[in-house]
DNA sequence: GTCTATATGCTGATAGAC
DNA sequence: GTCTATCAGCATATAGAC
């Protein structure tokens, strides 16, 4: 694969991303697509398998990075309300690097769903990394607890709070990108977490 | 209109939003809403007059579910942080009551525009809706700030924060049904508003 | 009010020339 | 690797019989 090839296609799955954060997957048309990309969509076919797998290019390297990032945290040292701290840290900095490709994270991945039993394991991945994500992160909540650091809070309801917030952060930016990320970090920590601290 | 039209009205917007929520407006076809009701597509039209009609009729009057709440709090003579307390409280009922046609105000409201300068203004006047909505909100939030009962945190941070777990709420909502109303509200009050406080 | 039949246009995707 | 031409299917919506 040549480098410009693989330039091409980067650049498709970038303007797929901003079309389908616009629109929704089922709403974008590979027409809509190659005319972003300026060709024609016969001939998007030679960088694509399918529409389809424009959407699996997009969420899971996605999913991958956020797994990735809570598990490099989760690693560390640090007490488990720290741990939260950069979680928050490491989602804003995900979010702030990959807009578009986040946009799609709450409802786009219903369209990696094909008919009945395809050979098709994207989904079913694609779930699996989100609970994992999930699973990690009210593990570290409950450490938290544990250590002391928070009120004994319902947890599944806090858990749901903060990442709600997390995973729409993408819409607040594309409105406010000249903000300090400093200061994003820091409101975002004590909006989500201050409540909930002992 | 007849009783019995009225009720199938009902019932055709009843599993319109229930589908729409589960695909999205654009992946729902109207042969899909014909058959979730016991109809062909063509006796569809004899209730409604389009497909965007249907989108309309479920979007409009949530809009303006929430914004009469809200005038209502608004109105009464409350401290601002319990208008604030109270608004939540109102989010969550309205969520557990219209679950369906909730899900779509995040994102399916795109799907209201039709090409350039139709005679159609339900877009513009969702907008309206939802604008009002947030500066009232946003009012109250400085307002509560102004009382001393919050701390002068960056304000458009907040209610983003705020706004977007309650507008989320649905989807937590449809995996937990059992939980108590009271505790709901007692701990999105706290993480919502709990870090924000003097 | 429901149906069958149909109109018209757009969908994702492929074949094959250049 | 891009194009034109084309396919089969599905989209929203309408006409008109019953």
């Amino acid at each position: 694969m040549t480098l410009k090839s693989k330039n091409r296609q980067k650049e498709i799955l970038a303007k797929s991303a901003r079309l389908f954060r616009k629109k929704g997957y089922a709403a974008t048309s590979v027409r809509d697509i190659a005319d972003a990309v300026g060709m024609k969509s016969a001939s998007l076919y030679n960088h694509i398998k399918s529409k389809e797998d424009i959407l699996q290019s997009l969420l899971l390297p996605i999913a991958k990075i956020y797994v990735t990032s809570i598990d490099e945290v989760n690693k560390s040292n640090l007490p488990a309300i720290e741990k939260l701290e950069q979680i928050i840290r490491d989602q804003i900095n995900i979010t702030i690097e990959n807009p578009d490709a986040v946009s799609l994270v709450p409802d786009q991945w219903v369209f990696l769903k094909n008919d009945e039993s395809d050979d098709n394991y994207a989904y079913d991945e694609y779930i699996d990394l989100r609970n994992y994500y999930e699973k990690l992160f009210i593990d570290i909540f409950q450490q938290a607890i544990a250590e002391g650091s928070l009120k004994s809070v319902h947890i599944e309801i806090a858990c749901f709070s903060i990442l709600s917030t997390l995973r729409r952060l993408y819409s607040w930016y594309a409105r406010h990108r000249t903000i300090d990320k400093a200061i994003l970090e820091k409101e975002l920590i004590m909006n989500l977490l201050g409540g909930l601290r002992k």
